[in-house]
DNA sequence: ATGAAAGCGCTAACAA
DNA sequence: TTGTTAGCGCTTTCAT
């Protein structure tokens, strides 16, 4: 029932019948070994499936796990995926290995992680802040060395590093492609809570737009929702008030998607849509949907690259790199509407 | 420019005037301590910072570390996402944290991040496996009490527990489906290289399900290809053939959305289309799409329960559990094609 | 309720 | 080229 214990260097040296510094030499490749030894050692090891204790090896040489920490908000996303995948490239051609681990939008689980990293030493943290999360117990960590980066969002409680993308902007732009088209009725379909900042950031670059259009601000154009299906019962729902929307801008790819779906119900075909985060079938939906294609791969890799400097010593202080979004038009919002 | 070394326990414990011990059991809650000297640790500890070392502890408890490690092969698929969402919610009950990488679709990538694991003593390790990796090298690890479990696939070289889609039934089921609407002419757009597991197993149901019927196999409607711009490409060249096919079998997500692409640039909204795992837009899209819906949530969530069992002492043979799959009927396919 | 000493698996520093 | 000793930060064991 109890396993045998694990083998150690000293198990392998016995077996060699050398010391266990020896060992560890050749393994590791640090001091000077005859061919012999090593190959002897190299049997044995691999006879007795040694595999060395990243743990107590770590312990001894004191520095950083050669690990980075990732932490993001929901698995289910492919954006995160795609952040995931810039940091992972970035970091591993310095040796470094990627973790990670999703908190379910749960600011508890994300406290739990992000001390679970710190606990195992990671060599730099980036977090995608969950909603409700506070970061203010990062400082004496950040303090002592340790590079934090916060993606998509700015921490709370904390000035680190961060990398977003320039959410105002994109916004501001794909507003105003529906404007050029025509539409003088446009909706906002955000995420919730109001104050979460990518929201309040798209929800300010549609505003901007609407100004310099001289456009009303319509509160009640504006529809929260957190989940596709919300996001598709709201729009749904606008489409049957006395004065609906003759365009949508999707804040994110999930109220993109019940968008879609909402205007696909209604039977509504004529609804114009640009959506904030490229789709998977933007291109193929009738019709293709304009989008504000965010660049999560960039994103990522900036984050790592930021990492990378500040544990090569960057000390400098924290700074906030912008990445920018690129509008793809694909006829949804090009055509003037037939409302117009 | 160098760091400060890291407060320890023993720091704790001179800045409070107890013994390092002392601090020990009132963090981990194990021998008796005075109300007194709980609050003073917990006051020394707030305001030191002071995180305790995981690892240091992990190497003199000798037990696993707290962690379930899990190797997916690419990030960008959402269908991962949701597995390790399953295997999350599961290990967590547990007190264990789910800590993931991935390895690109690279094996010596995975053969890495299963060395990395191992190095860090998980409790247990959950691989996808890539093409082409091969794991005779968990043997050792395995016999030494390591729960393995391999998802969506079975591993190579090894004989371990496994969770995967009903991978046939399912095929089948989506063929007979579009069979049953009268198609004759039924193509299969399959994941490369074709002796992958999961591509193997959906085109033995699709051809069972032919041979059900009566239809014979024609190796010309095979399409192969990785991405959804090659599987795009292959079914807008499979619908210039003098005999095109009917109807489409996607065996994949990415095969599905190629299709889709494919299909909606030759200008054919009369192809019926079953898709092998469900889509996000696959209710929205014209006709609505019928899928074979895996649940990778319950794949994640049954490795998850094997690993638990497995470090419960379960010594029994390995096994292989399959996740049944479910056909939802959406139009696509349900009615009787033009072309009959 | 607390402390002292020993030791987990490994490597730094010094020998030989 | 190799071995020895000490010690990383923590917990176990045994004392008090």
């Amino acid at each position: 029932m109890a396993s045998p214990r694990r083998t150690t260097l000293a198990d392998v040296a016995q077996e060699v019948g050398v010391s266990a510094k020896t060992v560890s030499r050749v393994l590791n490749g640090d001091g000077p070994t005859s061919r012999e030894t090593r190959e002897k050692v190299m049997a044995v090891v691999e006879k007795l499936g040694f595999q060395p204790n990243l743990m107590a090896r770590n312990i001894r040489v004191g520095g950083p796990d050669s690990t980075v920490g990732l932490i993001i908000p929901d698995m289910g996303n492919p954006f995160f995926g795609s952040v995931a995948g810039g940091i992972e490239s970035a970091v591993r051609e310095r040796g470094l290995t990627l973790l990670m681990g999703s908190c379910a939008d749960d600011p508890a689980r994300e406290r739990a992680l992000i001390d679970t990293f710190l606990a195992r030493r990671v060599s730099a943290l980036m977090v995608v802040p969950t909603v409700g999360a506070d970061h203010a117990h990062l400082r004496t960590a950040r303090a002592n060395g340790l590079p934090v980066v916060f993606l998509d969002r700015p921490g709370t409680g904390l000035t680190a590093d961060s990398v977003v993308s320039s959410n105002r902007d994109g916004a501001r732009e794909g507003t105003a492609h529906l404007i050029a088209a025509g539409h003088r009725r446009i909706a906002f379909v955000g995420d919730r809570p109001a104050t979460l900042y990518t929201r309040r950031e798209r929800l300010a670059g549609y505003r901007e737009a609407l100004d310099a259009a001289d456009l009303p601000y319509d509160r009640s154009l504006v529809l929260d929702c957190h989940t596709e299906a919300e996001a598709a019962d709201a729009v749904q729902r606008a489409l049957r008030d006395p004065q609906p929307p003759t365009a949508i801008l999707a804040a994110n790819n999930f109220a993109a998607m019940g968008t879609v779906l909402g205007t696909t119900r209604a039977g509504r075909r004529d609804v114009a849509l640009v959506s904030f985060d490229d789709l998977p079938f933007a291109e193929v939906l009738e019709p293709a949907i304009t989008t504000v294609a965010q660049d999560p791969t960039a994103i990522g890799t900036a984050a790592a690259e930021i990492a990378l400097a500040r544990l090569d010593g960057d000390r400098t202080r924290a700074r906030t790199v912008t990445v920018p979004t690129r509008l793809i038009p694909r006829g949804s919002g090009e055509l003037p509407p037939t409302t117009r």
